[in-house]
DNA sequence: AATAATTTTAATCAATTGATTAAAATTATT
DNA sequence: AATAATTTTAATCAATTGATTAAAATTATT
């Protein structure tokens, strides 16, 4: 019986996990969160202690998910060129499942960026990856101009994440649905791949 | 006496626009506003009815400041290399000036897209700039690749924005100090343009 | 100067919110 | 089967919130 249904805890984490992302702390009442899960509100302080504590919780799966997929690609095996093309693809695809995530993480870091305490040290973890190497060594050999990895990451951070914490206004501003936002999108990604590519593999004027 | 301190109206407004832009509609509270105008609240009501119109009023004039200097730049007797710099160097000043302000258009726009009704058409405004004329000649005449103004826009957005909108989690992940985050933008910037610059006037493989 | 109109204030309201409590219901242990 | 431990519920609390009101203070008009 046990694994028929999910556990009143997971069901309000679940629930948290919707309506946090949908919309922010601030926004979101913890009887929003119970209505959500279809249970009683008082549940919530007891699994969870307090809002404060839930949406931690909350906070901390989202961040991992907006980094996790990131330092994988960066460490596989492929060729600094396809690893470039790899990351947009993947941040890309995270950012279409998850079209809140973008939007939730820069908000609730801005309202409190002491959020933001990393369980690793990520200037370390990326100054180490594969990926880094292959910078070092592509620049060293005069193969793409020289750069920074801090900016290489914010180019294909920024470009990515826009597309998707944008969507309303571009929406907006060209009339467009839904089915021809995706295709844009689509367009747009393929366009940045090329790019960024572009850029950093051709030398300095 | 009229000319030597401001209206309360005036207080009320200013005040208003700078706790929202800092909380978001959702963390604000009426009280929050009177106390950092110096005013009894209930002069928030007398002169703007509710907290609701009181936002859409700040809404309304932060969406003018985020769009009105792009306009009289996209018009401007410049070459379109030069514009495109031009474009960059004026966003970057804007949230420079107003960092909070990004942040602020996103996301309340998200939680309630339809804030976003136009006094103008901006489609119609952008594709009849001097701009979008200057994209298509050079387009046509394979001065720069094929390319719509709707992506131009957005690489240009994209790349300048998110610079202001991530520095949360740019400071956190390198540790950089203000200063610090102040030179790698500027750097930033420079990158961008040369980048989206290159991208455009060469020609497609 | 007297009166009318406008602005500002303190007090208060009803609704909402995060949280707690004590009892009821369910499950696990002996 | 009896008892203990855990989970769930309904009721309730104090604090906060957006808003209103009636009176006071100030300014404008006659």
């Amino acid at each position: 019986m046990k694994c028929l249904t999910k556990s009143a805890e997971d069901r309000i984490k679940e629930a948290a996990i919707k309506v946090f992302l949908e919309k922010g702390f601030d926004g979101t009442t913890t009887r929003d969160i119970a209505k959500e899960a279809g249970l009683n509100s008082a549940l919530m302080n007891y699994y969870f202690r307090s809002k404060e504590k839930l949406f931690s919780s909350v906070f901390e799966e989202m961040l991992q998910l907006f980094f996790k997929g990131l330092l994988e690609v960066l460490n596989r095996p492929i060729s600094l060129k396809q690893k470039i093309s790899a990351v947009i693809d993947h941040d890309f695809e995270m950012f279409k499942t998850n079209p809140d995530l973008a939007n939730f993480i820069i908000n609730e870091l801005h309202r409190n960026p002491d959020r933001f305490f990393s369980v690793i040290s990520f200037d370390k973890v990326l100054v180490h990856s594969v990926f880094a190497q292959q910078l070092k060594v592509a620049v060293d050999n005069e193969e793409i101009r020289e750069i920074k990895i801090e900016h290489v990451l914010l180019l294909i951070k920024s470009n990515i994440q826009f597309i998707f914490q944008g969507k309303v206004m571009t929406c907006k501003i060209w009339n467009m649905n839904d089915k021809q936002f995706d295709e844009f999108a689509e367009n747009h990604k393929i366009i940045i791949t090329d790019m960024i590519t572009q850029y950093l593999f051709s030398s300095e004027k």
